[in-house]
RNA sequence: GCGGUCGUGGCGGAACUGGCAGACGCGCAAGACUAAGGAUCUUGUGGGUAACUCCAUGCAGGUUCAAUUCCUGUCGACCGCACCA
């Protein structure tokens, strides 16, 4: 078959009838099947978007086929750092480059012949989608979840801007490799930790892959503790955060993280220390973030001078600073316990502080640092309790005290949303001299990017130095105002655009809860597992602040969760430039067409693991689908004069494999188990070639259906190619408005059917026996059997084990 | 360091809730049809052995009538987090 004509014909008819178009008013249940959005980039398609899009295809089709009223749109995360990167290093305006390589991928997207239903395509970087993101952006500040705090952010000294997270590799960064700094800097935020305990709870009822879920459960970091109120001879209140309030007994002294406000009113106490003092917040702050997270650094730190009262004994303990201790988690500040945290014990030994032994090991002697649970000792009115049991009195008492109580912390942090870029949707907010931070009336939305903007990094944001878009009125006072000249993560674009598909062209709202409580939520989400902790974990904490406010009634925006593997180089490692292994399906697809490429894809790899690509099997892919073609062409050349009706026992069993394949290919896409599916068809069609040149005195009738159902089969795997066939035997309308072969359980209950019989656990030989006998009628048949007789004979049987349909087990002796 | 996933023929990979290990395919070998075949079809194909059989799912144990599957330890690969108090 010429697959690159057909593939033409069959899109064009396609786009035609719109075939692929998800129908509103269908009385169908709907299925919302999403494959995450592409970035544009300027190459083509790659292996990645092929092996997340082609098998996810074959799932929607199929789903189709089984009655679904199928959503399948695709669009594109156009905002983001390349473009500006590109833009800078040739002078090409990301809009433009963007623009043009949307073109390139629609196009490619397009000739994979997938059914996205492209009148639902869009765009993040159209002011008819950013529009809608930036009143996202301003809801999230009415219910006050979007705030603008002082925090630390990477800064590349060489680039002068802020990076985000994940644009920092090791410490470096991504665009030129300086190491990253941290900065003071004032900064949007989402409140996401208001969410955090939700985050963490709602994961159980989620069909998510264990792994992801688990992921965020670490990323969200949850952990049970006491709160404990340190004293400060300043009349200053230290407190600190414990999971081993047991320990409270132990604490030989106190730490500050060297950004700790309280650090500044301690140096004016103690102007002898100030000097060491500044030193040391100088050394942390300059410490690049390889070095301060290294488990494996020294620990290093300065005394404050000053002293704190231990709330229980009231002795006095020392305050140190020291950068071991996170500014960012829990307060701040913690209480060090030298004998039993392995970190207070290393800086304890390297300052030759004290260490006061509160937790005795069970039974055998305590080597210091002991950080496991045992009874206490030294601690007052609660020596001989142990673990949960002292964590819980000690907290209880000291929240009696008013010292402090329990108290859970999350490791999750703020989701820090500014970037001093160009290439990103513009925050809607304004400043005022006069009124302070004043957001944009939603009325005036879009706040529009400005094409004509020198982009090149200058430190600032490149917003900042195009007047005509700084400059404006304040909307409360109509006085001179400026802009916010910082533009929004792009993962705040990418996390709600679910929302927006079913409605790309409501220009009165970014989706009405109408729609969206009927399309949403998705019910099946494909893409990488790379976004486990970003992407996923944001669009999560979107949804359920949308429902808050009221806006659409479910809390989780994707039910289930598919995450694809990974197509590795052929040297098995990650394809990239500069390995030199980057492998393009463009010559494949040349060669094989679409089809054939998908559907090797499939064949060749288990789809949620992936693998080292190689091309060995792509022939063979196409070898199977010329022998389909040869077979449903062949059966076309039947003539049914003559022939007879009955059911004879070859037909019996093609039938037997037809259903046993669709039962198999019915669970098995479901579980996104392309392999064994395409494994089945291949079994089917050896069954079909096997009537074929076998059987001279055929069932046409009944083999013409076999080779209809094959296309009906098939059609999902390969669906230029079956239209085609299906074509060819006779059909006007498309095969994908049949129905999916369904199976029948009666076809596959055979006569007689083979046992392995054990002896003694030893397979001794292989029995057909007949369906429907009692397990004492096939132990009877299986001791009859001569080669079994022959080896129990004269031993008695003292245990006798059914597995129906599989094995029989005798246990002689 | 912590958490997780995975180790099966020459290769990609199967094995549903423990039940015939190696489905399906690649590769390889032999044969058929051919002027020819890198086309197509048929047969064979984990290893050892002349054979009965024996050995095989990273390695070592355990549970069980039965273990690729469950448990313990160990080695290796990959992923995530990483001074989280």
């Amino acid at each position: 078959m010429d697959m690159k004509s057909v593939e033409k014909k069959w899109q064009a008819k396609w786009e035609k009838s719109k075939i692929n178009l998800f129908d509103k008013k269908s009385n169908k249940e709907k299925l919302y099947v999403l494959e995450m959005f592409s970035y544009p980039s300027g190459s083509k398609l790659h292996v990645g978007h092929w092996y997340n899009y082609g098998p996810t295809d074959t799932y929607a089709r199929f789903k189709k086929m089984q009655g679904y009223e199928v959503f399948q749109p695709m669009g594109f995360d156009a905002f983001g750092l390349p473009a500006e990167n590109y833009a800078i290093k040739t002078g090409v305006h990301p809009k433009d480059s963007t623009e043009k390589n949307i073109e390139t991928m629609e196009q490619q997207l397009k000739n994979m012949g997938a059914m996205f239903d492209w009148s639902a395509e869009m765009v993040t970087c159209d002011e008819s989608y950013y529009k809608w993101t930036q009143w996202l952006f301003l809801q999230l500040y009415k219910k006050g979840l979007a705030y603008r705090k002082n925090a630390l952010v990477n800064w590349c000294p060489s680039c002068e801007t802020v990076l985000a997270n994940e644009q920092v590799i090791g410490g470096e960064c991504e665009r030129c490799g300086s190491v990253v700094l941290r900065k003071d800097m004032t900064q949007w935020f989402f409140k996401i930790t208001e969410y955090a305990e939700e985050l963490l709870k709602d994961l159980d009822g989620l069909n998510w892959p264990e792994k992801t879920k688990l992921m965020q459960k670490n990323w969200i970091g949850k952990s049970t503790g006491c709160e404990i109120h340190f004293e400060c001879e300043t009349g200053d209140d230290i407190t600190v955060f414990t999971t081993r309030p047991d320990t409270v007994f132990g604490v030989n002294y106190v730490v500050l993280a060297p950004e700790h406000p309280l650090v500044e009113k301690l140096k004016a106490a103690h102007p002898e220390r100030a000097a060491d003092i500044d030193a040391y917040v100088r050394y942390a702050a300059e410490a690049n973030d390889i070095d301060r997270l290294s488990t494996a650094r020294e620990k290093t730190g300065t005394f404050s001078g000053a002293y704190a009262i231990h709330p229980l004994t009231g002795k006095q303990v020392p305050i140190y600073l020291a950068d071991y201790v996170l500014y960012s988690y829990g307060t701040g500040a913690v209480m060090a316990v030298a004998a039993h945290d392995e970190r207070d014990y290393a800086f304890a030994k390297k300052y030759g502080l004290p260490m006061t032994q509160v937790i005795q090991k069970k039974g055998e002697e305590t080597i210091l640092p002991y950080c496991e649970d045992g009874i206490l000792v030294n601690s007052g009115a609660f020596n001989g309790l142990s673990g949960e049991a002292a964590r819980d009195a000690i907290a209880i008492h000291l929240q009696k005290i008013g010292k402090g109580g329990k108290k859970v912390n999350y490791r999750l942090r703020d989701w820090s949303v500014s970037r001093q870029r160009y290439w990103g949707a513009p925050i809607p907010m304004i400043h005022c001299e006069k009124c302070g931070v004043v957001p944009v009336p939603e009325k005036k939305l879009p706040v529009k990017l400005p094409y004509d903007v020198e982009f090149r990094p200058t430190g600032k944001s490149p917003l900042a130095s195009h007047e005509g878009f700084m400059n404006c009125t304040c909307p409360e006072c109509g006085g001179e105002a400026k802009r916010d000249p910082d533009t929004l993560d792009t993962f705040v674009c990418s996390s709600w655009y679910f929302l927006r598909y079913p409605e790309v062209k409501n220009d009165k709202q970014a989706f009405s809860s109408e729609v969206a409580n009927k399309m949403l939520p998705v019910d099946v989400y494909v893409g990488g597992s790379e976004h486990a902790c970003m992407h996923l974990l944001y669009a999560r904490f979107i949804t359920k602040a949308l429902r808050d406010m009221g806006y659409i009634n479910f809390g989780e925006p994707f039910k289930r969760l598919v995450h694809q593997g990974i197509i590795l180089g052929p040297d098995g490692n990650r394809m990239s430039k500069s390995h030199g292994n980057v492998v393009s399906p463009d010559t494949y697809i040349e060669e094989y067409g679409s089809d054939m490429f998908r559907l090797y894809l499939m064949f060749g790899f288990s789809y949620t693991e992936g693998g080292p690509w190689s091309d060995d099997g792509i022939k063979s892919v196409a070898k199977f689908a010329d022998r389909v073609e040869r077979i449903v062409r062949k059966s076309l050349e039947l003539s049914s004069d003559n022939a007879h009706n009955d059911m004879k026992s070859a037909e019996k069993a093609l039938n037997y494999a037809k259903h046993y394949a669709i039962k198999n290919i019915t669970r098995d896409v479901e579980e996104f188990s392309f392999n064994t599916s395409v494994a089945r068809l291949m079994e089917y069609v050896n069954a079909m070639q096997k009537y074929e040149s076998e059987v001279t005195d055929k069932n046409v009738a009944f083999y013409k259906a076999c080779a209809e159902d094959l296309v009906r089969m098939i059609a999902p795997f390969a669906p230029h190619f079956a239209e085609e066939l299906w074509e060819a035997c006779g059909h006007k309308n498309s095969v994908f408005l049949e129905s999916y072969p369904a199976f029948d359980e009666q076809a596959l209950v055979k006569d007689e059917v083979e046992y392995a019989i054990q002896v003694n656990s030893k397979i001794k030989a292989k029995l057909m026996i007949p369906e429907g006998l009692s397990d004492a009628d096939i132990q009877d048949t299986v001791c009859a059997y001569p080669e079994i007789a022959e080896l129990i004979a004269g031993k008695t049987i003292r245990k006798c084990i059914i597995v129906k349909g599989r094995l029989v087990n005798l246990i002689v002796g």
